[in-house]
Order: C-alpha cells, then structure tokens, then sequence
DNA sequence: TTGTATGCGTTATCAA
DNA sequence: TTGATAACGCATACAA
C-alpha cells in the first residue's frame, strides 16, 4: 500500500534535482540520453505515473468533461453517454456523469459542483423538472463562468447555449405520412413527457398535420405519469377504433406495445405503432417497433467535437445549433 | 467569459493578503468579524467558489469514486451504475465512469487512467474478454498501488479484492428448485455469458441440479454471440420439448422471450421463463418475465459503502466480500 | 547538461 | 487580528 511514488522521491532516491527527473521523463533534449535512461529506468522500475490532478492545476485543464444527463435508465440517454464517453477518449477526455434523475434540484447540484473547475466542458440536457417550473437561473448562472456549455436533445428557447438536437418536426411529419399513406386515419399521439421541449414540439408538429388533414382523427394522449398515460392508452385502444399510435418517447412506446399486447391486438392487421425509440431498445421485444432513428451515436460525437471545439478555440458569439436528421425505420409493428 | 474569481484576486481587490481573505471564507475565529463580512460579500458578488483540483492536490483526496463497467447499455449495469452515483453523492462523492464495452484493452486502459491519481477509490466489473483470456495483470499492478478497488458482480477467484456480488448457486436452485415443483422436467439453461464468472458459477449450479435429479432433461445453451445463442434457442424451443427456459443473464432471457414469441407459443401454458433480468428491463415487455432480484440498488449502495470505508479507514489484509440475496418474482410468464 | 526558482489555487503553520 | 511562507506535484523559464 505504498503511495504513489513522485518525481521528488525518484530525483532524491537518484540523487538528481526534481527538474532533471521531469525534464527526463518528458524526453527534453537538454537532458543527457545517460541520464534520461537512469531516470526513466527507476521511474519505470518504481511505477511512476504522473499525477493528473498536479497536471491539471498546473495546466488549469482537467481533460475531463462533464455530462449531466436526466436518467441513466433511458436508453436514448444510456446510449447518448456510452457514445460520448467513446468519442471522447478518443480526443484524450474523460467524462464525469452526474443523473438528475428528472428533477431541478440535482440538475442545479450537478451544474454547481461541476463549475468549479472540474471539467473543461459540459454536455447537458436538461430535466423535466426544469422545464415544468420554467425554472433556468442555474443554466444562466453559469454562462458567466467559462466552462463551455452543450445543450443536447431537449433545446429550449431559454436555454442559449450551443446544441444538437433531432429535427422534431419533420420526423413526426415523415411519421405521420408514412401512416396516413398505409390507411391510417384514427391516430393517437401518446406523451410521456409533456412538458419537456421536445414533447411539446412534437405535439405542434402533430397538432399542425392534423389541421392540415382534417380527415384525420387525432388524439393526443400525454402524462407524465406512466400509470396514468397506460390506463390512458389501454382504454382508448379498448374502446376506440384506432389505427395507428405515435410514440414521442421511449416510455410512452413501451407502454402503447405492452398495452396493445396485454389486448390481443396484432400488428399490420389491427394496428401500427411507431416511436421514438432505438435499436437497442427493439432487441428486448418481439415484434420489432417501428421506429424514428435519432442516431444517438451522432448526437453523442456531435456533441463532444462541438465541446472540444469550443474548449480548444474558446467561446464565440454566435450560437452553434446542430439538428439531426432522423430516419424512419419501419418494422414488424408498422404495415 | 471571464475565467473564475480566485483567492488571490479577491485579496488584490481588497487590499488584504491572500491568507486572510481564505481564513475568512473558512470562518476561522482569528479573523475579525468585520473583516470576514466584508470578504465574504465580496465572495458572494463576484461568484468565487474554491477550485476544487487545487483542493484535491492540497488534501490528496479527489472526492471522485471511478467506476469502471462493461457496459451501459446493459440495463443491470445500469441499474447498478445509477444508485452508485446516487449513493455516493450522498458521502459528497463524485463519479467518473469508464465503459469498457467488454474489451479487455479498454479495462486496461481505464484502470490505467483512474489510476493516475484521479480518484480515491475504484467500483470495477471486469469485462468478458478478460475472463475469456484470463488475463488479471493489470488487477494486480493496481493492487500495489494505494487506490482501494472493490469488484462488482463478476467476482473471481483470481480477483483478490473486496466484493459484491449475488448468490449466484442458491439462486439458480431456488429458480430450479420452482419449475421443478410446477411440474417441469425439461429445462434450458441459456447463458450469453459463457466465460463469465458468474455464467460459470450459475451453469455449474445448473449442473449440480441436473445430477441430483436424473428425472430432469437439462440442456445447456450457451454463446456470447446473440445471432448465434437466438438461432440455438430457435431450434430447441422449436423442435424439442421444452417446459422452462432459464436465461442466466439480460440478452439470453430477452432472446428467449422473443423467440418464445415468434414462434406464437404461450406462457403459463406451454412454456415457462426465468431469467436474471430487472423490473427496468420488465416494464418494457408484456407480458413480464419472472426473474432473480439481484438488487441492483443494493449492490450499488453496499459497493460505494464498502469503498468509502476502504477510502476513511484504508486497507485492511483481510478481504470483504459481501454475498447478496437474491429472491424470485414469478410473473405471468411462469406457471 | 544540470540545477534553481516560480506558479497553478488552496490551506495551514508560523511570524508580526 | 493580519500577513508571510511553505506545501501539495508538476512543468518550465531562467541561471549556473
């Protein structure tokens, strides 16, 4: 259980100043190649490794990326992190993961503690909480600092930071032609997260295709309760005629598929079922689920090669917002 | 973008030495009254929050629990991962997460990093390849450090370190021990996880089971390949008697579950289904699976437990290794 | 070619 | 009550 040994104690041990053993160790050429083998053969003999946190307050950077995502459960996010962490080492950057677990108060936590200069850049999407209590001074308070700041997915008008996010109203409009031209003309739009940025965009986008096919019945479905949006869902495919549901997350997909299950209704025949959901999410189940792809594999390179840009070149004026464009991926569960 | 306020400049500001203006955001009693109000306002007004790698250098102690898992998209990692965070936050621990995606290079490569001087303490569960290629090297060059290491999960006899992990034989016989009793005789154990310590030890438990009772046909599938373990599990279930399924893990239980599905056959009354999955992961699927509580929230909370007391009390000879109790949740897809 | 001094932002010890 | 100085571990400009 010896403690990490450092350069002191290597030049003490060799007999050398401390700033020959660094200088050694970083190959400099004012060094002899003798005593560079000396150094580095002890070093390497003791295990010597540098101390990051040395390194980062000397070269006031941690390497080190903050990302605040709201639910580690959600495999849209699940699947953003393990992406950014991946692009991320590759330019040399580690990530420090705060979950909000959907609410204001640890979003607010998380953004604080990570201000004071444990990271180099934040990657961010904000909670639910944050947008249901409109609540934003925490985001505000730290565009005074100069840690660069990412939004991803959920952009909001009050949030001016870079972002990348998905083309939310053309992916429904994409959605719901696809629908209409296989029959469909009773269609439910099912929410789990009304108030969240995203919700609501994609809820206009529905609410516009409806007005503009008043052919078209639509029903909107949105709780922010799974319980509640489920028993919603099982009663209006119990006792409507639908043909078609329109999954604007992860959750209110999942509970459309189990509650059409849980029905005996069969897909292509009875009904269809498209959601913005993800490969990884349709591997569990059977049929597949029609899907808009998000490419969260994007979203979460995207992200870290604007943040990285923004940490090597410094913060400019003018806002970066980078949309996504999402594909429709259409499966078992979508005649 | 002004960068963040330090010690030093508030001291210029204010015309006092630095010392004073830290003993009066430390509240020390040798500093007046007067004088500490005046400080801190100023504080307050210009947003100054320590940096907290210089007080990492200053107490050599990073608050910073690293976290090194196989892979985030595996919902019981997850899981695990999630009420890690949530736990240590609670000791006023930070996490940094590493995903090794089940490759034995990235292990090497992350335990190499957090090794660095970067955190305090390490939660680690190895990857698939470095049980499939036995190679531990790089557990025992970190051994020799003073960074304490806890291993989750996949515990081995090769891994002389603190644990927690599930009673990985009691729980397959108590699975077992259940279809038996509802009259099943012809079971497969499937396992997407073949090299694994812990798909070793439950096939082993399987094994065990069969011997004791001759009157059971056991068929063990297994492959860490998905394509290969579904195409497997199709034949048998297709072509085989089969009562129960088994799945020793998340993949093989959901390939199960979908073949089951596929080939229109119906729980309760033809077959039945077991796996070591999570309610997380039920929620997404109808009807739900039965499975082994493994506790995730426990085995994160007693993790970061654990660990924070290696952190305070340091090292200790003897090892720890805590054994969780799993229980079975029978569901509507098992008789 | 090697050694000394300085600073990154803190806290703590000691001096004034 | 306040200020000067050292130290954490490192890199580097400058001196020898």
């Amino acid at each position: 259980m010896n403690k990490p040994i450092t350069i002191k104690e290597i030049a003490r041990d060799l007999g050398v100043s401390f700033s020959t053993v660094s200088k050694s160790l970083n190959d400099s050429s004012e060094i002899s190649e003798k005593t560079k083998k000396k150094v580095k053969e002890y070093a390497a003999l003791r295990g010597y490794t540098p101390n990051q946190i040395a390194l980062s307050l000397k070269n006031s950077a941690t390497y080190t990326i903050g990302v605040i995502i709201p639910d580690i459960q959600n495999s849209f996010f699940a699947s953003v992190l393990k992406n950014i962490e991946i692009h991320a080492k590759s330019y040399g950057y580690r990530i420090v993961t705060f979950f909000t677990n959907e609410t204001l108060k640890e979003e607010e936590e998380s953004l604080k503690i990570l201000s004071k200069g444990l990271v180099d850049g934040l990657i961010v999407c904000p909670s639910d909480e944050t947008f249901k209590k409109k609540k934003f001074d925490h985001f505000n308070a730290i565009k005074n600092m100069n840690t660069p700041v990412l939004i991803f997915d959920r952009v909001d008008d009050n949030l001016e930071f870079d972002s990348v996010s998905v083309d939310d109203y053309k992916s429904i409009i994409s959605a719901l032609d696809y629908l209409y031209e296989k029959g469909a003309r009773d269609i439910v739009l099912a929410s789990a997260i009304p108030d969240v940025s995203v919700g609501k965009k994609r809820k206009e986008a529905f609410e516009k295709f409806i007005t503009d096919n008043p052919e078209v019945n639509g029903t909107i479905l949105e709780a922010d309760d799974n319980t509640v949006l489920k028993s919603m869902l099982y009663e209006a495919l119990d006792t409507k005629k639908v043909d078609a549901v329109l999954g604007v997350d992860i959750e209110s997909t999942s509970l459309a598929n189990a509650v059409v299950s849980m029905l005996g209704k069969t897909y292509k025949e009875e009904i269809s079922l498209i959601g913005y959901v993800n490969k990884q999410f349709n591997r569990l189940i059977h049929p597949r689920v029609s899907y808009i792809n998000q490419y969260p594999e994007k979203i979460g390179q995207i992200a870290v090669d604007m943040i990285v840009d923004k940490i090597k070149i410094g913060n400019s004026k003018l806002l970066n917002k980078e949309v996504i464009e999402t594909t429709l991926a259409i499966k078992d569960t979508s005649r």
